[in-house]
DNA sequence: AATGAATGAGGTTTCATTCAT
DNA sequence: AATGAATGAAACCTCATTCAT
């Protein structure tokens, strides 16, 4: 969004643009504490602003964790355009990505774990998890084209395990790391000696 | 009350034990309807008695949510000890055992996850839960000195991967049986030929 | 109440009699412990007996209480006729009687000021309260015409002064006693001309 | 934010310090007709705000119990120390301030009696409290050195009496005028012609 | 006559959202 | 634009009383 374009969404305030940040940065600490019934009274407290600033921005609740969805799947399909465009090894470009997001989704799975579950939370992400994952899907496409990754395996079933992964991240008891190179060892191609599976 | 019978727990009356079992079949609807949030109230209704029944039943929410738990886990081990005494094929047993639990679970997998976030619950189940992680590890375990499965999984691994999908379950926009079996996959030993990984 | 009367009052079968008194002592008890809000279950309990039983015996939680503080007039009056009866110094009868009377409400002045103030219960004991103050009277009209109290001393007036002292007694820290003697004092009649006690 | 005042306290906008003294009014009026089982929502709608609004200036049903004798405290101790500084005849300054503030529990003395049952409410006006009795202290003392009032009296007795005071008061069928001079009559000195007690 | 499970109105408290300042 | 006080619909839970066993 480069858009120096005439102000049809005037670009608010320098101060108002500020708040902003802060209020995100402070929901995404206080619903990662405290899970999703968190109330609007502590992000607001949290960001340092009055209840009544938080809902100039995000209309409800919902809208303010939406937000959060989708900066984070912003996030997670630079990453994805980064790896597409860097090329290399197939199956290292689209296992490194997969390994590289997990790493980001860690910082706070609790959040997305937390806010996953509200309902009309993900509509306001839609966009950008669609573009992440035709993205992905291409990355995909390339490593199954090398024969490094399982055939029957495609884009649409990232979300799944994805979902799966940001849960067992949630719970500070359980080593995400192992669940993720497991799922990562389902997903590849058998070393095709002669025989595939 | 010259009662013969020593009544160390007396057994509950059967009009009592009859509201017991609808309550916890109602809260397993409303709970997988309406997740955690749901009200006691409403478990009430669904059960068709009145609060208080409920809380002469369950002290607390937390309470009729541990059962719940508690009430699976001991579906889920008295599952794995009857793999376990069937013998069969390691890898088979294994299998099978995990796939059979994860189509039990999934039947009111919006329960399990809806409460699995709740703080102390947990703790109500953790008897059978243990024993569920040892009798499942007895079959890991065989199946791993058959070489049918990857040296380095261990029974401890499991409930971070059942944790993932039983979040996968809980959308019914994913299709977890994928899920299930990339993780599978990604459990297995190669099919040692002659070169390793 | 010498009554082997035919029975007007069916006369309660043993077993139920034994109920009621061990009903009213468990009560006496559980107030005094808890306070007026004390729950009709944890009188049950206490007594041994269902909470059914306590409802049979008496009709609402009022007529409970009402029952409570109607045995203990029954008790206080008995010593007032008591002390009627004696003769003797006219002050150190009307004294003695008070002294004793207030030590008896102390036992359980908890349960009387918890109780006291529920509205509706002091009726069930009108009649012996009635009869207390009746004799109650006659032992301060003698010692008032002996001169030895204030002139302008009621009977009227004991009962607002023993309400201020079962207050006093309800509160550990207070030195009821200590509360009892200024107000005697208070009461008597000054040593008129130049004698002193 | 460059506020130039210090604001240690920030003083309460206008609004919300007129609306914690309409609660409070209100507190005393429904209090002191149904006692302290009053419901909160009673006390709001007497106030004629929501009951949100008597949460947020009162975190619990105790803290504004606990406000309400903090109250009745300040004025107690308040006209203490004015009697204690305008001298005068000792034992009419005594008893002067007594009945003076007899007057003043009497106006809401079924608040008074009502809240001071309840758990934990006293702990909110302790301060004052002490202070009242450090200065009704040394009002006492003054009337001892003159010879006006019993040698043994303290002004650790004056909590019990007036607390039996309080007791009277709240019920409507008694005198505690009279129930008070009884009292005062039991403190003072004998008037020592020759020979004292 | 006794039991104790069931009832459900009603109690205190929370929190998303509005709106006067 | 920002503030935070006010709102009030629920949420959870209690307990006097009833009634089937």
């Amino acid at each position: 969004m480069p858009a120096p374009s005439p102000p049809t969404e005037r670009p608010l305030r320098a101060d108002a643009r500020r708040n902003r940040e802060r209020i995100l940065q402070a929901a995404r600490t206080v619903f990662g504490e405290q899970g999703p019934e968190a109330q609007m009274d502590d992000v607001a407290r949290a960001a340092g602003v009055g209840v009544g600033t938080v809902y100039r921005h995000f209309p409800h609740k919902q809208a303010l964790m939406g937000e959060l969805v989708a900066q984070r799947f912003a996030t997670l399909r630079a990453n994805a355009e980064e790896a597409l465009a860097a090329g290399g090894d197939p199956l290292e470009a689209f296992e490194g990505l997969v390994r590289r997001n997990a790493e980001i989704m860690a910082v706070d799975a609790a959040v997305q774990h937390a806010i996953g579950g509200e309902p009309g939370v993900w509509e306001a992400a839609e966009p950008e998890r669609l573009e992440l994952l035709r993205v992905g899907g291409a990355l995909i496409e390339r490593a199954k084209a090398a024969g490094r990754i399982r055939a029957d395996f495609t884009a649409d079933d990232m979300p799944a395990l994805m979902c799966g992964l940001c849960a067992t991240m949630a719970q500070p008891s359980f080593d995400w790391r192992r669940h993720l190179e497991i799922v990562l060892a389902g997903i590849r191609a058998w070393p095709t000696t002669s025989s595939g599976r």
